[in-house]
DNA sequence: TGACACTGCTTACCT
DNA sequence: ACAGGTAAGCAGTGTCAT
């Protein structure tokens, strides 16, 4: 028979000394499948003097080499002579190569740390979630879905499967504070999927509504979540933290109450890995943590600083959750009834929320699958590093080139030593500036990796006398002329690709079109700091330092040239360069831009950025010297850019932000000094009577360890203590809040939980000198306005000064 | 003993 | 577990004059 199936899942088995590969997935018309093949084999290559007939009678245990064959690959960019090695099953792999490398005249050995199921999807050219023909014949498994034994199989289009997806989320009793498995009950469980709501739960109350859904017990609910997933058939679960929380939690609770969850499509339970870093997975369904993804890769493009489910939905959906009093739900439950229901509303829309949120991140998700070639479970689950490092072993089959292993305990420690310099900052003039322009390189380091042929097997080769030399700390690096770089021929391909979808976009709006845009950006911007991070496997520090030598480089050619066109240079930070137009108009900006571009190598290229009428930049806090990466821009919509300063920074109490951001406005919008004076002293005055709400003096810090693991007891350890003393947990990655109170001794010593904080308790005069004129102060330095002119709010001393 | 300068640790930003 | 460059607060320490 033939059919046409989506995969989804990959797991293998091994059956009579064979192993197996399982595909699970749904078939063009909608039913999921089992796709088996039996037909591939693991392997691993060995490079060295050796006889083959010797690498054939390598066996331990019941793993053993099936045969050797002679091949040619790239080891690091030159060709060299290797033996491929097969082995019965994938489990012998490590075991077998560990012998042959201590065989005499083997040299190295190579790829032996590639998981099976990945290395048959590279191999095959297998895309996950894409269209993939299979011939076969159906066979009796035990399974929940149509088994079918493959003769071929193979990639058939790049259609997308139409996932069915249901949100994971679940409720827990909770009298003690502590998120404890072993003791406290899950007491509601809620699915939210494509026409289809449900909430089970174990009180009674009366109800009408209809996805509410009562069962005796905890156990009858575990037992009925998996009935229901089994019924709903969804190709995706997904949740938010239900690696780290939900599943574990759900397992842990099947143990106990004796309950059998099995939801996998081999009727297998869920399986939970790690300790510290947990995974849960179910055969045959992708378990999606759409948390790990948007924390790991779309955070840094998110405007919010928290990643909570509120806080992402309420900016990518502008939806937010219900408003119960989640830590007392212990409590509403224990005395049954009505009450209930509010929390399962609840359950129900965080349920919706992760949905929708998944729903929406899912062509992103994609378009990592599409690239990167493995599972959506996978990709899921991987951060930058790996992005770049998969994308490298998935292109190395096209180059023939040989995967590089990892590095060893001992290089990786020795290459964290390794420093490479950065890039360069411009020291501004402090200053409130007019007609300002920025340009900046488009996508500096890759498309210098891409137009230089930066590539790790490519440095300092012997044969070219002429390629372009670079001067850096490390010494005179150039790279060969006579073939193109794995690594540059790669970056070069992803930024014209992306160049060509960028431009399909501007004729017509498509969120899968944007999204690809999006992963192909993610990825490039990655592969400068791939080269210098200590695990990678292309790991190349001669690579680092001449991208980043080269970015220095253009950009002083850029300054250097501005100046001499007669621009007045303000600022430069890596790529970019800010110049005042003064009696230049935009027209002569634009002139030069040409210029410079016409003597630039390959794909670089200098952008006109945009146009500012007014700009601000402000001397530190420590001298009189101009302050790096701290400016606001004024655009021509009256829109401000607020770059650096406080009130970009969490760190900071809303009330310091709120007048920070509103004295730039005043100054570079309506030029207006005075009101700005003005508005600094009525806040003074609030908050010297305590008229500021509570709410706006909260300083808000992420601890990055636990309380022990610091040296000094700063407000913020202060204020996770006693967050400890109230039965809160708190580790790396807590944001702790806290506000500065009246009273003597250090700022920790004055350190209390917003809770714990009245209106009158909050000491106005630390907000004055620590939050609000350090933030104004520099900015009104540039205006003439002395800080004295802020804090004392006598009429005098305002008229003195005309 | 107190004012002050300086250092180290820490957080969070910019590109 | 992508990179380096930068500002700034607070605690702690050292210095100096008193």
């Amino acid at each position: 028979m033939n059919l046409s199936f989506y995969p989804v899942d990959i797991t293998y088995e091994v059956k009579d000394g064979k192993p197996i590969i399982k595909l699970f997935g749904r078939t063009t018309d909608g039913k999921q499948v089992c796709v088996l093949d039996d037909s591939f084999e693991p392997y691993f290559y060995v490079q060295g003097t050796v006889s083959e007939k010797k690498l054939e009678s390598v066996q331990k245990d019941e793993f053993k080499v099936v045969r050797v064959e002679k091949c040619k690959k790239n080891v690091n960019e030159k060709e060299e002579d290797l033996f491929k090695v097969i082995v019965n099953i994938p489990k012998g792999v490590p075991v077998l190569k560990e012998i042959i490398v201590d065989m005499t005249g083997v040299k190295k050995v190579y790829e032996y740390d590639i998981l099976f199921t990945r290395r048959y999807l590279l191999d095959k050219k297998i895309v996950p979630l894409t269209k993939t023909k299979v011939v076969g014949e159906k066979i009796a498994a035990n399974c929940k879905v149509d088994c079918i034994k493959a003769k071929s199989i193979k990639k058939e289009s790049d259609e997308i499967i139409e996932p069915r997806i249901v949100a994971l989320d679940i409720e827990t009793y909770n009298p003690d504070n502590s998120l404890n498995a072993k003791k406290n009950p899950i007491i509601i469980l809620g699915l939210y999927g494509d026409n289809f709501s449900r909430v089970v739960t174990w009180k009674k109350f009366k109800t009408s509504n209809k996805y509410i859904e009562f069962v005796s017990s905890e156990a009858d609910m575990l037992q009925r979540f998996a009935e229901l997933i089994t019924e709903y058939q969804p190709d995706i679960i997904t949740g938010y933290f239900t690696d780290g929380f939900d599943f574990p939690y759900i397992v842990e609770r099947a143990k106990i109450n004796k309950v059998e969850l099995d939801v996998g499509l081999d009727y297998s339970t869920i399986d939970i890995r790690g300790r510290t870093r947990k995974e849960a997975s179910i055969t045959g369904i992708a378990h999606v943590d759409i948390f790990k993804f948007i924390i790991r890769v779309i955070a840094r493009s998110l405007k919010t600083d928290q990643y909570s489910l509120n806080a992402v939905a309420n900016e990518l959906l502008g939806a937010t959750k219900h408003d119960v009093d989640i830590e007392h739900l212990f409590d509403v439950w224990d005395k049954g009834g009505k009450n209930i229901e509010q929390y399962c509303e609840y359950n129900l829309q965080d349920c919706k929320l992760t949905y929708d949120l998944t729903i929406k991140l899912l062509p992103n998700l994609i378009e990592f699958v599409r690239i990167i070639g493995l599972p959506i479970f996978d990709v899921n689950r991987m951060s930058f590093s790996t992005f770049v490092e998969w994308y490298l072993i998935k292109k190395a089959q096209e180059f023939n080139e040989i995967i590089l292993s990892k590095p060893g305990h001992n290089e990786e420690r020795e290459r964290m030593h390794d420093r490479i310099q950065g890039a360069f900052v411009y020291e501004p003039k402090p200053g409130l500036y007019e007609k300002i322009v920025v340009f900046d390189y488009r996508s500096l380091y890759p498309s210098i990796i891409a137009s230089l042929n930066i590539s790790k097997g490519l440095v300092n080769c012997k044969c070219c006398k002429k390629a372009s030399r670079i001067n850096t700390d490390r010494g005179e690096f150039w790279f060969c002329t006579k073939q193109k770089g794995f690594f540059s021929e790669i970056i070069s391909e992803l930024i014209t690709h992306r160049a060509k979808i960028k431009k399909e976009l501007k004729q017509k709006q498509n969120p899968l079109l944007a999204a690809q845009v999006e992963a192909l950006k993610v990825l490039a911007n990655s592969f400068y700091g791939y080269l210098g991070f200590a695990p990678a496997r292309w790991y190349c520090i001669e690579c680092a330092e001449s991208t980043t030598a080269w970015a220095r480089h253009y950009i002083h050619k850029a300054i250097d040239s501005a100046k001499k066109e007669g621009f007045d240079v303000l600022y430069s930070d890596t790529d970019s360069v800010f110049v005042q137009l003064g009696k230049k108009s935009k027209k002569d900006a634009l002139d030069w831009v040409k210029k410079i571009n016409d003597d630039l190598p390959g794909l670089m290229e200098l952008e006109f950025e945009g146009f500012y009428p007014a700009g601000l930049f402000v001397a530190t806090k420590a001298s009189e010297s101009g302050a790096k990466k701290k400016y606001a821009l004024l655009d021509e919509k009256k829109h401000i850019t607020i770059k650096g300063f406080e009130a970009v920074r969490r760190n900071w109490s809303i009330i310091a932000k709120e007048v920070q951001q509103e004295v730039l406005r005043l100054v570079l919008n309506e030029k207006n000094t005075e009101n700005a004076k003005k508005f600094v002293r009525e806040t003074i005055e609030d908050l010297r009577a305590n008229k500021i709400p509570v709410e706006k003096v909260v300083i808000r810090t992420e601890l990055s360890k636990t309380v022990e693991g610091y040296s000094t007891v700063s407000p913020h350890v202060a204020a996770a203590k006693r967050m400890e003393k109230d039965g809160k947990k708190v580790s790396g990655g807590t944001i702790v809040s806290y506000v500065v109170t009246k009273g003597k001794g250090k700022i920790r010593d004055k350190v209390k939980l917003p809770h714990e904080v009245k209106q009158k308790d909050y000491d106005g005069e630390y907000y004055i000198d620590h939050q609000i004129l350090p933030g104004v102060e520099r900015i009104f330095d540039v205006l003439d306005v002395h800080i004295d002119e802020l804090t004392k709010n006598t009429k005098q001393k305002t008229l003195e000064h005309f």
